[in-house]
RNA sequence: GUGGCCGUAGCUCAGCAGGUUAGAGCGCCAGGUUGUGGCCCUGGAGGUCGGGGGUUCAAGUCCCCUCGGUCACCCCA
């Protein structure tokens, strides 16, 4: 085998596939710019304290992250997410609100790769701060699931809660922690439940299960502000005919959520990771990365995740590239040079063949290709500085004054 | 981190109970067609059989270790 590979979790995207990856990338983004949001760019890494602060409870920070220490001696991390990188920009930078971002980015976790889950994903991403008006929270959603249709997925679940805030919360938590009483947990939940319950109720054993049967539901005991900005919310979907399901128990990875939280389920998918994306309200997480109170709502999506949904769906093919001419040149390759050079110039998209290959090399190479026409430059053709002009399709041709070229091209081509 | 399955040409895979120079299809290159692709025919290049150790007269084939892939648990995109 090779002596070096992609490490481990970690995949090349090669043409032609990655033609198919810029294509969702340039979906995504036609759309949310169409509703205001801006491209950000923010690094691959921060300080480790900033995803520690925002979710130390958290299996995505406590045991999935991808931290090292530098040369200087700073301990840093690979983001593991994206809402914590952008929001530390917000909080550095203090853009005027309403800010709404956009970002298409990788993010690394470190963690056994299986169908669905590597150690660097890429994340299709919006964030929002400064508003909590419950539009924005209905157009973020929206949006997300916008995106899914755009892909063409029809068979993906729209999973909605809500996590109430700071004032109903602590409540509700008291509530659930005497329901659970000594209740018999798994192993991971019997020890530290106390810390965040919540959890509890996503986990997926029995004994968590059988556990968790009947408690009471968060959505059942919002304060009324909450109540009202949750109800808000679904009116809003509900307008828009985006079609979703109420998911008492659904909690999210992150420690940050507030309010409204969501997640796109892939039902096509039959493999253990269905989620093509998820997020939420964190109306307190600029405050704890030390900036103003500034509530805020955003979404990720899962490139590979919605490319393997895609493919089960048999939708969002990769989209077939083509250049429009191929030059066959052989007399030497110095006419493709000039050729190639100057319908580039002209927006004409042209390629070549190297190394002085035979014409009928050249020819196949044209045709693998799936250029539209060829320009065939021969000892003929030079001495009498004229351009033979083929169409690959149907196999007319005929000979053109060298000079009047990108004319030709461009009537064959229109 | 734990476990199941798998590792033979660029790709998909054969390789019979261990036995001579490891095969096929596709792809690639060249020729058939000394100025023309797609089809067809012929030929060619390309392999430390993932790596290391062991058993054996003999290992791609059996055993151990290791690396990698894949799937699952946990959790998530």
């Amino acid at each position: 085998m090779v002596e070096f590979r992609a490490p481990v979790g970690t995949r090349d995207v090669l043409p032609p596939e990655s033609a198919r990856w810029e294509r969702l990338v340039a979906l995504f983004a036609g759309q949310v710019e169409r509703a205001g949001y801006g491209l950000v760019l923010s690094p691959m890494f921060e300080e480790v304290g900033v995803f520690e602060r925002v979710g130390e409870g958290t299996d995505v920070v406590r045991k999935e992250m991808y931290d090292f220490e530098d040369k200087g001696g700073r301990r840093v991390a690979l983001r593991p997410e994206g809402t914590a990188s952008v929001v530390r920009a917000y909080v550095q930078h203090r853009p005027t609100p309403p800010f709404k971002a956009w970002y298409a980015a990788p993010n690394f976790r470190y963690e056994r790769p299986q169908a669905g889950r590597f150690r660097q994903h890429h994340q299709l991403g919006v964030e929002a701060l400064g508003t909590d008006d419950a539009d924005l929270d209905v157009e973020v959603v929206a949006l997300a699931w916008s995106v899914c249709a755009g892909v063409g997925l029809t068979r993906v679940t729209l999973l909605l809660n809500s996590l109430g805030d700071d004032v109903c919360r602590p409540a509700y938590l008291d509530l659930l922690r005497s329901f659970l009483g000594d209740a018999s947990l798994c192993e991971e939940h019997a020890a530290g439940y106390a810390n965040n319950p919540l959890r509890v109720l996503d986990c997926k054993r029995d004994t968590c299960r059988t556990a968790t049967e009947g408690a009471p539901r968060l959505v059942d005991h919002l304060c009324d502000p909450c109540a009202v900005h949750f109800a808000r919310v679904r009116a809003g979907l509900d307008s828009l005919a985006v079609t979703y399901t109420l998911q008492p128990r659904l909690v999210r990875g992150l420690d940050y959520y507030t309010r409204t939280t969501f997640e796109l389920a892939a039902d096509s998918l039959d493999t253990a990771q269905n989620a093509v994306g998820g997020g939420g309200r964190y109306d307190k997480l600029a405050e704890a990365l030390g900036g103003p109170a500034t509530p805020g709502i955003g979404f990720g999506l899962g490139i590979e995740r919605l490319l393997l949904a895609a493919d089960a769906e048999e939708v969002f093919p990769v989209p077939q590239s083509a250049v429009d001419v191929w030059v066959v040149d052989t007399t030497g390759g110095t006419a493709a040079l000039a050729l190639t050079h100057e319908l580039r110039a002209a927006g004409i998209s042209a390629d070549r063949s190297f190394d002085e290959r035979s014409m009928k090399s050249q020819f196949k190479s044209a045709d693998r290709s799936g250029a539209r026409l060829a320009l065939v430059v021969g000892d003929n053709e030079l001495a009498a500085a004229t351009v033979t002009l083929r169409d690959l399709r149907g196999g007319e041709q005929e000979t053109v004054d060298r000079a009047d070229v990108v004319e030709h091209v461009r009537k064959r081509l229109s």
